[in-house]
DNA sequence: TATGCTAGAGAACGAACGTTCTCGATGCAA
DNA sequence: TTGCATCGAGAACGTTCGTTCTCTAGCATA
């Protein structure tokens, strides 16, 4: 087997595994037999756990990014594909195996002991409120309607894991609407 | 040593280093040594270290009410109460050992494979949700703004706790801010 | 066929966990 | 003082984890 994918074999039933049952609860032993990979191929593709883990963040992180946008794609304006952002939300709850954000998840579990866990969650939350930020002033609205985009976003999946409903991202979608239209009318009385 | 007061030296130590650490990071060893309680009256008085994490939870759930309901009543206004929510957040997230929500923490951590910590969250936001539902409709909102403001203050907590940064409440009180003005305003409209 | 090489299955290892057990010390009733 | 119950410290037990090691089967090459 070609070590590229083994090495996908791996990372795809980690991420699978880590995401629904935690990262904890998952044994190597599980993880071969889940990947078909042997453990003597893992170990001499990853040096360890650890590593296996910083890795499958950093592709949720980027399979986020690409989600976000392709939604963001379909939206011509700036107001348009910031309430984007709520639809890939909602499309996401509604899948079977939601579990809520893995980096949330994942900080909860290990942010506190590993800190390569909790710099991947930062980063992924910063590189988040980069985007927001940015379609924001493209919008034209003044600096702090971002942040409080972001802070429905993730309400919005905390609350949709927890509670096991989608709601969320409806009332967070609509919540989203009114701050942009109360932010954009308040700068332009400016 | 009292019954009684062994008890609260374990559960206070246990939501201690549970808040902090997580929950699997710490053993029952660690946790006598915290509690200065002997192992074998600790598994006298809690049948296992489960039972433990689910009183802890229970605590966490009544302390948070509490610290809210004594905020709120410092407001006369079912505005000024739903805002003071935010003010809690603040002044909470500048606590040194401020680590995010134990409920969304524990979640992340053992939601997928205790039924119990998962049930504990899902009773903790529900109870929030019941209480903000409550002062909104006081408050004369339309039914709609409460899971809003929630989703705001679960966001805050997240980021709060992933970035480090205490920024969040401001930007969730501000944002709640427009949403009750939007909403109250809408309402009068109809 | 003989020989080296690779790779996988799973045993082995040391550590850590939750839980129970042992043992010696202590305090108190008679 | 003696006998007895209680208690804490920590050893012990069985399990599970991450990681490494062993052993055997298969295969390419001479």
């Amino acid at each position: 087997m070609d070590d590229a994918t083994a090495r996908e074999l791996v990372l795809d039933a980690a991420d699978r595994l880590y995401y629904r049952r935690g990262i904890t609860a998952v044994g190597m032993d599980e993880l071969r037999t889940a990947a078909g990979v042997s453990l003597k191929k893992t170990y001499q593709l990853f040096p360890s756990k650890d590593v296996i883990v910083e890795q499958v963040l950093r592709r949720r992180n980027n399979a986020w990014t690409r989600g976000i946008l392709a939604r963001a794609e379909l939206e011509p304006t700036p107001r348009g594909k910031l309430l984007a952002i709520y639809d890939f939300l909602s499309d996401w709850f509604v899948e079977d195996d939601f579990r809520g954000c893995a980096f949330i998840n994942s900080f909860g579990e290990l942010g506190a002991t590993a800190p390569t866990v909790a710099q991947a969650a930062r980063d992924h939350k910063n590189s988040f409120q980069a985007y927001v930020a940015a379609l924001a002033q493209e919008a034209g609205a003044p600096s702090n309607l971002a942040p409080q985009l972001v802070l429905l976003a993730e309400g919005a999946q905390t609350t949709a894991a927890i509670l096991g409903t989608p709601d969320a991202a409806a009332h967070a979608r609509a919540a989203a609407s009114t701050l942009i239209d109360a932010s954009l009318s308040a700068s332009r009385r400016h």
